[in-house]
DNA sequence: GCAAATAACTTAAACGTTTAAGTTATTTGT
DNA sequence: ACAAATAACTTAAACGTTTAAGTTATTTGC
């Protein structure tokens, strides 16, 4: 606290008007004369004045606050896209004056706890909903209360007003059409949870893309129950396991990816050559894996840029934003999908 | 916002008492008649009632909640250890009815900005600061606008109120136990940016254990710019370059270490066998880096829960937290140090 | 039985802004 | 020259709490 601050009576007695005076010249209103305009903002900034938010989030009845709650499923376990998208977020909101509150939880009922003391006690303006979710009660809640919100990720809310997402499709068939340059046969795909979207969105990109491929088999699918290196092993050794074993895997997210490289390693398979791995998001890790994985890039950071300004524009009511962004990702080759044969 | 939401003044008027009734009833005042009281909290329930933080804060004049400006250096640049971090303040404080308000920002001329954003303005009660810097210029601001704090990671500040940080000394001492068990000779460091306390940390506790080993080589210390794969690389390669090659590299950072391990190895060196690599931290991916990666285990979450308790306790002005917590690290041997040979 | 203490309230001010609705004094139009 | 318009303010209420300082009515102490 900057300790008993200085307040608009405060410079008001000072430069002999009233309060209501400064409070309008401080904004610039054109109701003051300007030489007063600027008296009373030397004044103000001389006696080191700042604005008292919390007597002015009473007033205006807005917090000018966004809230974001970051699913992460066990705190060791860190999501670097999550983490960017983060950076995003924080910096355009600190760019439009706005803060931003952040909470994590597990996907749960823990969570509504969460988003009611945000948004019931008035605590923030809005939402950002990442990794949104098939069924996804946090879309129906905030419906319900009208807070605004924006996604991250597609979601098949018909209420959803805006949303930023990237072209599942057309990056699954960016992958598909390199790895069958490399001369792939058969593509294996690992999931992320089924709970998210982004697995539905996945496995539909996936089937479409390979239908364009006859003879091309694609009938391998597994499941994760989370984004983590963990599952991506437990699934690529349920994969190489069994009868027809695929020599190229997909994973849905980076993570998953290196775990999965590891996993094909532990196995003895040789990655790039064996069999080629494809992941998702371009973490930086995945430049720095042995061997570097070869990915779908997004750019995370500007996506959190994105949704914030559109929820910046919910919230102030302006000028409704296009109901969603779609992100086009390309594909980052390196030597997982096996680059080096190339070179 | 829950939109025209319920008010104090609204339940009065229902009960038939006076608004001070009711807020007092509502905290639970000894002032108020048992079943007036539980007349009033039912009522409220019914009504829905949800008290407004903006009317609290004001006159309360305080604002419970918390700053946590991260210090990234790029946003692709994701620490796992900040992140985990992050939960453990953000649970922290979510648990005592705090918010917790994040930044993002490079260390540098632009964080002043934030931080006088966030203090001046009554933002927020106090801050947790991470990764303190030598001449650390929030210390003194914060210090001199009395503005609570808490640092997680060593401080040389006297002012210093409270802070968590894990025993160095300590760790760095059971790492090179370790590595002179594992018959290692020339132990090499590679040190965190100069700007970092953590820097200074390092290299005192590195000097002091190997004074401990007369026929242990360990003169070679390197700085990096930032902890990232990348820094780790290039530090290694110089290392790898010079005439008494090292044959055990210490990372200050686990991301670091797997940037040298990526180097080393694409010099063609065995890690494990060849050279030996330790990191710090124990992040999730040093598991599952190839070869898993040696490191020294510090509980982070924990570490931002009790940084955040003691801030609060501190805001509370109550009973004074111990000036600071001093946590012990302990090492996990996996294979980057040569596990293997000895199973 | 009467003063003093207590229980259970109420009143009113305060926290620091913002803003709708006045109030002057000056300028403009004719 | 006089009404109407405008510029530059001021007044006062409002936002929703909390709390110090009253105000009763009842209980306690002796």
């Amino acid at each position: 606290m900057g300790q008993g601050g200085v307040t608009i009576k405060d410079i008001a007695k000072v430069v002999g008007k009233s309060p209501a005076a400064v409070s309008k010249a401080l904004r610039g209103h054109q109701d003051i004369a300007p030489e007063t305009r600027r008296m009373i903002q030397q004044v103000a900034q001389e006696m080191g004045y700042k604005a008292n938010v919390a007597a002015r989030r009473l007033q205006k009845q807005r917090t000018e606050t966004l809230g974001l709650v970051l699913p992460v499923l066990s705190a060791r376990q860190a999501d670097p896209l999550l983490t960017e998208l983060l950076s995003g977020i924080a910096d355009c909101a600190t760019t439009h004056g706005f803060d931003l509150l952040v909470s994590t939880c597990a996907p749960g009922p823990q969570e509504e706890n969460i988003y009611r003391r945000l948004a019931d006690q008035g605590r923030v303006d809005g939402f950002i909903i990442v990794q949104p979710r098939r069924d996804d009660w946090r879309i129906d809640f905030l419906d319900q209360q009208k807070t605004p919100y924006t996604t991250i990720g597609n979601t098949n809310s018909a209420s959803t007003l805006s949303s930023v997402w990237v072209d599942i499709n057309s990056g699954v068939k960016q992958i598909i059409a390199h790895l069958i340059q490399q001369g792939r046969q058969n593509i294996a795909l690992i999931l992320p949870p089924p709970g998210l979207l982004l697995a539905e969105a996945y496995l539909q990109a996936f089937k479409a893309a390979i239908a364009l491929h006859p003879k091309i088999a694609g009938q391998l699918s597994i499941e994760t129950r989370d984004l983590s290196q963990k599952e991506g092993q437990r699934a690529t050794l349920a994969l190489l396991d069994g009868a027809d074993m695929p020599d190229a895997i997909i994973a849905g997210h980076d993570l998953v990816a290196l775990g999965a490289m590891a996993a094909a390693q532990g196995q003895g398979f040789e990655i790039g050559s064996d069999i080629a791995m494809v992941g998702f998001g371009d973490i930086l890790l995945a430049e720095y894996s042995q061997p570097p994985l070869t990915t779908l890039h997004q750019p995370t950071y500007n996506m959190g840029q994105q949704a914030c300004q559109m929820l910046l524009k919910i919230i102030a009511g302006q000028t409704l934003p296009p109901p969603s962004i779609v992100i086009e990702p390309w594909l980052v080759i390196r030597q997982s999908s096996g680059l080096d044969l190339w070179v």
